[in-house]
DNA sequence: CATAATCGTAACCGTATGGTTACAAAAGCC
DNA sequence: GGCTTTTGTAACCATACGGTTACGATTATG
């Protein structure tokens, strides 16, 4: 039997699902680093770190500059936009609960007037 | 030896790594829905799409609401503010790239300083 | 040239994931 | 009480995931 078989890790979104990934990004996005420095910082080993930077890398997350033996990385964002975008509906609504709350409490305000405002 | 055993679709960020699970969320953003009425909008079996519900559930995203022996979803959004407060410094990436794309330029020269072209 | 340093990859391992089919529970209907 | 509808879950399967150790490629340095 055929099964399907792609990867669950393409794309931003499963880039951004696993901890560590999220951890990397959250470093380059600060300063640019070299992959040892980057894996030094986990507790795994530096090969488990080179498997996540390949995942997103070939999310488009990270750009690559070389310079001797050592890889510098720094944050490539444009890809997580379209996590943003994805999310930009589901915004309004916890705006829209923030209205809601407003509405709670001035509705609260008319009914037991505590002090002045 | 003991593994680590943690779920990876535990938490927000896993639930909306799978693409079914965030279609899901897109339906019971707009209406309430049953559970019958979901899967039918999928290639994939029922308790396949049921399996996916039990993750969004246990993220909190979704409220559930029974009558007779229907089961209406509607969507809690509310846990998907941690996807949204840990994009929110990336945002101002594209942010910056928008209103000021000479910052860019420059920061992108000394980044990788010009190779010929 | 030999050696060390840096980094990616291959091979392997145990668990999680996403799918299937089969079955059980609960409520409406004859 | 039986029967159907709706739903969730259990058991199972193939593959992806995240980790490890071992190894190879590349480059600076003595």
């Amino acid at each position: 039997m055929v099964t399907k078989a792609r990867p669950r890790t393409e794309g931003a979104f499963g880039a951004i699902a696993d901890p560590t990934r999220r951890a990397i990004l959250d470093l380059v996005r600060h300063r640019e680093m070299s992959a040892g420095d980057i894996a030094r910082r986990f507790p795994v080993s530096r090969p488990a770190i080179a498997k996540h930077m390949r995942v997103l890398r070939q999310a488009g997350l990270l750009r690559e500059r070389r310079e001797a033996t050592s890889r510098y990385y720094t944050l490539d964002p444009s890809a997580l936009q379209a996590v943003d975008q994805w999310l930009a509906p589901y915004r309004l609504f916890w705006a829209a609960r923030l209205v809601d709350l407003k509405r709670v409490v001035e509705e609260e305000a008319k009914a037991k007037p505590k002090k002045g405002e």
